[in-house]
DNA sequence: GAGAAAATGGAATTTATGATCCATTTTATG
DNA sequence: CATAAAATGGATCATAAATTCCATTTTCTC
């Protein structure tokens, strides 16, 4: 039973809902889920508005807040309008305060990339050509079964595109290159294949992609550079120029780019046959 | 007279109050001056606590609320609510709008992702808490081997950790359930493990962290929710929210995360052995 | 599969809070 | 100093929000 003191920190409340979590009812763990990725909302919401956030009767939230030991929601509240730290400020401002922790900090490093993947993807809008992003996610629902290919540095792109083209029922295939093999066998006449490849681009992506090429099989490519290695084979292009922050590029832009195509051409293939 | 439009945003806010603070009686100023002070406390407090605050009668701070514009303390409050918890609630339902019926060209859906992408990785920097963070990467930079999972969605994530921690010469081995060969025992005393779960979390990845811990091998957990299966094993927790609409959550503040993590990893460690 | 216990949804109730109003006080002006 | 206008305090009213209660549904146990 939950007749017992309320947390009387936000430290102890953090513990408290953790040892309370564990055996909940449905509902009553949505309350938990909820209020544990929303914190920070519960000083400045009502009831009513929590309950709706986490799908569930405001009497259930009540009953939550009962269990974690407080006498309602109003007392729960209280704790963190408390310790409520003078209101967050800005975008802006928040990430002067990282940078202005100690160079080469952690939190600073957060702060650099996160300023960096905003950046690229803002360039985002900049380099994609509308025109052929239409055109690959038109190509890529008619064909048969998508390939993949991607590695080295774009190899996580490519994980993410196969995981959500099954997630949407298209037909895709995902080549790693696994023990040496390129299953170049396995494109077929009536698929399609999708590139991705960055500058120091890889080869067996680069043989992949001219076999293809030469069998006609028709090429989306996503990459950096429209005078690349990959431009000869006249390939549906899709440009994205990652922000460099040290040595490093934040492939955000690019996620962002292959989640927006997934979903095109998931939501344009006809129910799967 | 004060009947004008109401400020549309904090900046509009303190224009307002600088332009109107000039003329004002005394106890309609004293309201200016405690609320110019206390900005961030409006959000979370009453009338009559502001009043109490400023040392005046609730009425003569409802006046002064009209003053600047807004038809009352509600709807002065609201701005400072409003502004607090960011634009988040506004993007689920957009997104679940284009699930249920995806009109729009692709670009317009680029247009989305990129949007969410960016208040993604804004709202990252109020998720992760930055002692957290510095603990995470003091804690894989001591261990001999980082041992990284992530299944599913986090998958891309995974292999993404494992190609930056290669480039930059930092041991790490990516458990990927090939075979469905866990490899539990290839993680020794001295090593850590970095595990990246999110909402259907995988149980192999849970199995892997729960043979870790009862192990006493340090781990480090990437989640979105401080209460999830995860918690039990007292892992370092990064959070990172990412609102959960299948396939379109985008992954950008999460890779954002790895990166910043995995960079500070790298140039932790000391020179390679 | 029947019965009991727990959990849940939604309406009804109570409380707290915001907003309004007007008598009283203060300040400005001739 | 008298008068009018403005400002203020505090009581009252209206409303929105928190809380409770109970009928219904679900889940567990024998």
């Amino acid at each position: 039973m939950g007749d017992n003191a309320p947390p009387a920190s936000l430290k102890a409340f953090e513990e408290k809902l953790l040892e309370v979590s564990e055996s909940l009812p449905k509902r009553l763990r949505q309350c938990a889920d909820y209020v544990a990725a929303n914190k920070d909302r519960i000083a400045v919401s009502t009831v009513a508005e929590m309950a709706e956030g986490a799908g569930v009767q405001p009497s259930a939230l009540m009953r939550f807040c009962q269990i974690l030991g407080f006498s309602g929601f109003s007392e729960m509240q209280r704790l963190f309008r408390e310790s409520y730290v003078g209101g967050w400020p800005d975008y802006s401002t928040r990430l002067k305060h990282l940078r202005e922790k100690p160079e080469g900090s952690p939190a600073a490093l957060l702060g650099e990339f996160v300023d960096a993947g905003r950046a690229s993807l803002e360039s985002l809008l900049n380099t994609v050509d509308p025109a052929n992003l239409t055109e690959a996610a038109n190509l890529l629902s008619a064909a048969n079964v998508v390939h993949i290919v991607g590695l080295g540095r774009s190899f996580s792109i490519a994980t993410y595109m196969a995981y959500i083209f099954e997630k949407m029922e298209v037909p895709a295939v995902l080549h790693t290159s696994l023990g040496k093999l390129d299953n170049r066998h396995a494109i077929r006449k009536g698929d399609a294949l999708l590139a991705f490849t960055f500058s120091p681009y890889s080869s067996p992506t680069l043989d992949l992609v001219e076999n293809a090429a030469a069998r006609n099989i028709p090429i989306v490519a996503v990459t950096d550079s429209a005078i690349g290695p990959l431009a000869k084979f006249r390939p549906v292009t899709l440009l994205v120029s990652e922000v460099d922050f040290g040595a490093f590029r934040s492939p955000a832009a690019t996620l962002c780019l292959a989640t927006a195509l997934a979903v095109s051409v998931g939501t344009a293939k006809p129910g799967s046959a």
